[in-house]
RNA sequence: GCCUCGAUAGCUCAGUCGGUAGAGCAGGAGACUGAAAAUCUCCGUGUCGGUGGUUCAAUUCCGCCUCGAGGCA
């Protein structure tokens, strides 16, 4: 008789939050694996700004999705939704626990939901021209545009010229999602995966954060910047678009003094955070665990882990 | 010591030809279906530096004081 695959544990929460050390814990604990789930942490050569683990960090443990693509590469949430549902049902197939750690809510929810991503891609061409009709029209004139190609489209604000433009080529390429049962259809049972999210007080976060983007410096950002522009990388790839690398552009040009910059980046990250917590607010079955300074989070998760017999 | 200019929301500043005020940023709340570390929405009462005067009414005009910036000695 085949035995039942390992349920998949989650741990989400905000940047500085402390994913990274608790995953790595409980992966070395249970033998477990870690799937990544962030957007920036792909890329091979961006790893003091976006806090990527290093080798010490990993302490042996085989993290998955992680340092696995050029920086001038482009990824989205399709395409993780895809990389990552194939390694962990590999990692469960052979009796792995597959972990996944990170902060990008989206990629989260597209494993867990059920998200249809329509066959079209990133039609280049198109989105250049809707980009130019919307500069044009404005985002109402591009909406009653949506409503008379499909009138059952949901619709973005206005102002939000990116899902305005997405929601035209979704329409224009044919193969739209059903509309309203967005998130409803859940992809793993709800007994296959337990899901926690790291919780922490806000001044200790914003606090912590500060030290971190100040650390960063001292690791030497300003040089890892300075290597990647060297080797042809430009502030355009969607890799710099990541906090603590395009704010670098004017201080590169000479129109921002590197204090300014930190500064800046201190506070893209503080209200990144914000918006991370906000997104996992969506989440009912949620475990909430302390991550607060002289607690581990570590333990909050194993105990609950025991306590649910889920292993 | 004299002259000039400032003093308004946590910060930078706008404004009120006299009827007690508003932007950006910060902060808070929220949205999110192929860029998500992205993109977007909503939320602004504060002794208008202190004090006297003129006035029905002063944050606004006038005097003095305190603090700050600059200039002249």
């Amino acid at each position: 008789m085949p035995r039942k695959p390992p349920k998949i544990i989650i741990i989400a929460g905000a940047t500085a939050s402390g994913k990274t050390a608790a995953a790595v814990k409980l992966a070395k604990e249970i033998d477990g694996e870690i799937v990544s789930a962030d957007s920036m942490q792909i890329y091979k050569g961006l790893n003091i700004g976006t806090a990527k683990p290093n080798q010490a960090e990993m302490r042996g443990v085989k993290h998955h999705l992680i340092d696995f693509l050029p920086p001038n590469a482009e990824y989205n949430a399709a395409l993780y939704q895809k990389d990552a549902r194939k390694i962990i049902e590999n990692l469960r197939d052979g009796g792995v626990t597959p972990i996944v750690a990170g902060g990008t809510g989206l990629y989260i929810n597209s494993l867990l939901y059920d998200m249809t991503f329509s066959q079209s891609g990133g039609d280049c061409a198109l989105r250049k021209r809707l980009e130019a009709q919307y500069d044009e029209i404005g985002g109402d004139a591009m909406l009653s545009e949506l409503s008379r190609l499909n009138p059952s489209a949901a619709k973005p604000h206005a102002n939000d010229k990116k899902r305005v433009i997405r929601a035209l080529e979704t329409a224009l390429t044919g193969k739209k999602p059903d509309g309203d049962e967005f998130n409803s259809k859940p992809y793993y049972g709800q007994d296959e995966y337990i899901f926690f999210g790291l919780n922490r007080d806000r001044q200790e976060l914003y606090q912590k954060i500060d030290e971190r983007v100040d650390g960063m410096i001292k690791s030497g950002l300003v040089g890892e910047i300075e290597s990647l522009l060297s080797s042809g990388l430009s502030f355009d790839a969607q890799s710099m678009q990541s906090i603590g690398y395009k704010e670098f552009k004017a201080y590169f040009s000479g129109t921002a003094p590197l204090a300014e910059t930190v500064e800046q980046i201190k506070r893209h990250t503080r209200n990144y955070a914000k918006r991370q917590i906000t997104w996992f607010k969506r989440y009912n079955n949620i475990i909430r665990v302390d991550a607060g300074e002289g607690t581990d989070a570590y333990d909050g998760i194993l105990n609950s882990i025991l306590q649910n017999s889920i292993l």
